[in-house]
RNA sequence: GGAAGGGUCGCAUAGUUGGUCUAGUGCGUACGCCUGGAAAGCGUAUGUGGCAGCAAUGCUACCGCGGGUUCGAAUCCCGCCCCUUCCGCCA
């Protein structure tokens, strides 16, 4: 969410900034509400004043009568602002967050720009095969049952992936709990009051995300689409302290996405599934440090990539590809073989204030509260790195070879097929 | 799921026969005095949002959240959320 005064003060900016992102927001009528409401507030504001004033008088039939009259004129006036504020807020929270001055302005994938390569493509000496090949013939990846028992876009990892997963998720954490990240599993289920927040309606709602409720219950929880989303409303409400700043979280969660936006797409294997496994940082930091922190994000994501030897090309998102909270994002997207191109593996984004004003979250500054900016970055989606190495690290005999740095999680140095 | 108790301005607490609570006290924090320097002590200040104003400032809302009763509600009534204890169930 934007400020009012901001929008109050930019409002050409905020109109285009939202074009650039192909958002259809009304600022005029956002403006006219806003008028509406302080000329609202002042009237009511005014006969609060008598009413209090009202009360510290000796009661007499005067003071009821006009007291009376009062509390009718104000039910009235503020029955009205509540729906001029409402409409003004359901205005205010369809207004995304502009994006970063650095950021080109584009409308899809073609103008986002290619910051960085990391080693050249892997070459083989025979025909590589794809994720889901390899992992049916090494028994690690099983689709056809997760198909009988919970339909398309599921899968059983067996074996040496299980295995695997948890050596990623371990060596993730050991680097980011050393940086001084604070390592947590979160709820993977939210009220509707926090999806409102982190903009889920904005972002594609019921589309994106599944919702859990009993039978007969109309209210119900959220399934979380990442960690984030329940690792950034932990310090809804609050004021944080300066000296705490930057608070830095790393959480390991699953996450849920209905993928209802893609039929057709990516249906082969585990690279898009409605369930899979991650490891998320979020951090906190202080609005001077939020691009430092950004950058930060990126340099520990390329770090946990480039320690599993596996080729990569770091991707500046244009303004339309940036959803609607972001003002700026980066994706690494490792090198996949049998496509012949690389796909994304992690996404890191700065939400800058605008998910903090939206939660209400500060800290304080010598005796001034301020919005802290919010970023959060991935550090390993588990499926698509397993899908990374497989197909990066496959042997001519269909054997995987494991990168070096998580053989001590592992404890095995080759994924083989059984006998 | 059942029973009881509870949610107050960073933290801890006072305040429930409705008006003196636009919320008291302690701790913490900031500044000042004191001191060679510090501690202690003393003094002062110290919540968030909104509206008006160039500003000083004024007004207003907020005592878990949302409704209601009343001339007037932290205080009474209703619904919800959360916490604690006990019971039941349970990985």
């Amino acid at each position: 969410m934007l400020s009012l005064d901001y929008i109050r003060q930019n409002p050409t900016l905020v109109k285009a900034a939202a074009k650039n992102k192909n958002r259809q927001v009304d600022i005029d009528k956002i403006l006219k509400l806003d008028e509406k409401r302080r000329t609202l507030i002042l009237k009511i504001q005014k006969l609060r004043e008598e009413r209090n004033l009202l009360a510290k008088q000796k009661v007499d039939d005067n003071v009821i009568n006009r007291g009376k009259q009062i509390k009718e004129n104000l039910k009235m006036l503020e029955k009205e602002l509540t729906a001029v504020e409402q409409g003004l807020n359901n205005l205010l929270y369809e207004v995304p967050n502009p994006a970063a001055n650095d950021v080109a302005i584009g409308t899809d994938e073609t103008d986002n720009i290619v910051v960085k390569k990391y080693k050249e493509p892997t070459i083989f000496d025979f025909k590589p095969l794809d994720h889901l090949d390899i992992g049916e013939k090494l028994e690690i990846i099983d689709v056809s049952t997760a198909g009988k028992v919970s339909g398309t876009r599921f899968a059983y990892l067996k074996n040496e992936a299980v295995i695997l997963e948890f050596a990623l998720v371990q060596f993730a954490l050991k680097i980011l709990i050393n940086e001084g990240f604070i390592p947590v599993i979160p709820p993977v289920l939210i009220k509707k009051e926090i999806t409102d927040k982190l903009g889920y309606w904005q972002a594609g709602g019921n589309e994106d995300y599944y919702w859990v409720h009993e039978p007969q219950e109309s209210q119900g929880l959220y399934l979380v689409g990442t960690a984030e989303h329940s690792i950034v409303p932990m310090h809804m409400n609050e004021v944080l302290l300066e000296k705490d700043m930057p608070k830095r979280y790393v959480g390991f969660s699953s996450s849920f996405r209905r993928e209802s936006g893609s039929y057709g797409k990516d249906t082969r294997g585990i690279l898009r599934v409605h369930q899979f496994d991650k490891v998320e940082m979020v951090s906190f930091v202080i609005p001077e440090n939020g691009d430092k922190e950004h950058d930060y994000l990126l340099s520990l994501e390329e770090k946990l990539f480039q320690a599993l030897q596996i080729p990569y090309q770091v991707v500046k998102m244009c303004s339309e590809d940036l959803g609607f909270p972001a003002a700026r994002k980066y994706d690494i997207e490792a090198w996949i073989p049998s496509q012949n191109k690389y796909r994304e593996v992690t996404s890191t984004s700065t939400t800058t204030d605008f998910q903090a004003r939206r939660l209400n979250i500060k800290y304080r500054k010598k005796g001034e509260t301020q919005f802290v900016h919010i970023l959060n970055g991935t550090a390993f989606a588990i499926g698509r790195t397993i899908i990374s190495i497989l197909e990066n690290y496959q042997q001519p005999d269909g054997s995987v070879i494991i990168p070096e740095v998580l053989r001590p999680y592992t404890g095995f140095e080759k994924i083989a097929k059984k006998s």
